[in-house]
DNA sequence: CCTATGTCAGCACGACTGATATTC
DNA sequence: CGAATATCAGTCGTGCTGACATAG
């Protein structure tokens, strides 16, 4: 793919990126929990993190997580402990509750997701299929 | 494609949209125009737009689509104009200045986009390619 | 008179910068 | 002492609802 291919390929893509910006809205929207909230509480579900590290990760700044954080444990969704190797770091760990929710939220919007999708032809179900590996690499690409 | 897959794809697919969160805030950090008012001027670059129209399309309530379009107009980037057949509405026109600011905002945000799918493998930008339009009709799905 | 369109006023959420402990 | 980590304080952008003026 040449130059002129990737600009054009690149304008197009942008478009289409801007969006999904109103899609993440409307997911709000119908919601209980924001974007942000179950990116957050995605990112520690596996382990627990650092303040430092869930800012990073989200792409955005410590005290706007910690922010969020103080939310989130005040809702009972996550805990705040401290670090045994160093006392500075604080670890965000999710809790029974947040877990609750976070899988209750990640059902509710599957849910029009997976309608949505039913509506396209297979083809078009596949064309995207095969397309998200390649755009979870995009974003970390564009991460760096 | 039986309902399990579906909800497998689905569940897959809204890992990849929520990232795409932070690559826009990522442009918007970039750049002098937010995403929003990017978008607000895309609207309106081909014909002149009422404000309810653009609010729809923008997926926001038409206070919030005035209160921006007003700012832009401040900018000198948009104008207010009186429809002819019904003084009621308002239509918005891009000002030329509106324009280059426009073209230059979005060659802006095309370079980096350009330059992380030059990263990819000619397979992944195939799959991108590929999946543009589905992207673009599910998009239509989940607005409808 | 009722509806449609747009604007104004007041509010909420979530990001930011700058300043401040505390620990390494 | 300088660097790293997290928090606090204050601000700003951008969306919302409810109330309102004007035109159809």
């Amino acid at each position: 793919m040449n130059d002129a291919e990737l600009r054009q390929l690149a304008g197009e893509f942008r478009a289409v990126l801007r969006q999904v910006v109103y899609l993440i809205r409307a997911m709000d929207a119908e919601g209980e929990l924001s974007t942000s909230v179950v990116s957050t509480l995605n990112m520690v579900s596996a382990a627990p993190m650092r303040v430092s590290d869930i800012a990073r990760n989200a792409g955005i700044r410590v005290p706007s997580a910690t922010e969020q954080i103080i939310k989130l444990e005040a809702a009972g969704l996550v805990q705040r402990i401290s670090s045994d190797s160093d006392a500075r770091v604080v670890l965000v760990r999710l809790t029974d509750k947040g877990r609750d929710a976070l899988d209750a939220a990640n059902e509710k919007r599957d849910a029009p997701i997976a309608e949505a999708l039913a509506s396209l032809s297979e083809e078009e179900r596949q064309a995207i299929a095969v397309a998200l590996p390649a755009l979870a690499k995009f974003q970390s690409a564009m991460g760096a």
